[in-house]
DNA sequence: CACCAGGCAAGTA
DNA sequence: TACTTGCATGGT
């Protein structure tokens, strides 16, 4: 009951987040990659970039040389390592699905994961988000914040790993793509908002009095 | 100036 | 198995 609890509050204080409405698969996809461990506004400049170039597109972007990929994605950090992904990522849709993008995210859910996963810089995270936010599977994606914010509460073991939290979610809330869309987004907000060493609003966390932690004392 | 961001893989012991 | 480090840019 605590998970739909603290989903309430969260959505209650921040409102809905509509993370990725409305664009192309594609376009999810390369987003997914490109912000492992990057803030999402240096994303969205390389993501222009590509579309500037006229090369968001699966065909486009699995032709070109890694050298042009990695300065398109230059601003979205980490460059060089997210271009190999990207085509790792590519050459897996080529080799496997008939360089579909679509068949991918229509195959059976753990079908597209295990794929997802056999990538060389594809985790569980990326793959998560992929499956949820490109092809709405209902996947919980479990994130840093996630650990954190669960565990400070009491929720979860602060020695879980990501698929024992996964699981955690999965059994406790009903099976939702749209709840599940939503609920990352919010979690990510609220570390965001609150998780900071520097932030000064910790007091006012919506989830004081979650669990009975009275604190949102993540410093 | 330090710290952080919607991770992952490779290296080390 | 359990840490640690490299990857790299841009915002606060």
């Amino acid at each position: 009951m605590a998970y739909q609890e603290v989903f309430d509050l969260l959505f209650a204080y921040f409102g809905p987040q509509h993370w990725w409405p409305g664009e192309t698969a594609i376009e999810i996809v390369v987003g997914a990659v490109l912000t492992q461990n990057t803030n999402w506004s240096n994303v969205t400049k390389a993501i222009r970039n590509l579309q500037n170039a006229g090369a968001l597109s699966y065909q486009v972007l699995l032709e070109m040389s890694m050298a042009e990929l990695a300065g398109y994605i230059r601003p979205s950090g980490y460059y060089n390592i997210k271009s190999k992904r990207l085509k790792n990522l590519l050459f897996m849709i080529r080799d496997r699905y008939e360089g579909d993008l679509l068949r991918l995210l229509s195959d059976e859910t753990q079908t597209a994961r295990s794929s997802l996963l056999a990538v060389q810089g594809i985790g569980p995270e990326t793959a998560d988000s992929i499956l949820l936010y490109a092809g709405d599977h209902p996947v919980f994606v479990v994130d840093a914040y996630t650990h954190r914010i669960f565990s400070r509460h009491g929720l979860i073991a602060e020695e879980s790993d990501y698929q024992s939290m996964q699981e955690e979610f999965t059994c406790r809330l009903p099976v939702s793509s749209a709840l599940y869309n939503e609920y990352h987004a919010l979690l990510v907000m609220l570390g965001k908002n609150f998780c900071k060493k520097t932030n000064p609003l910790c007091g006012q966390c919506p989830l004081k009095g979650v669990n009975g932690v009275d604190e949102f004392k993540f410093f």
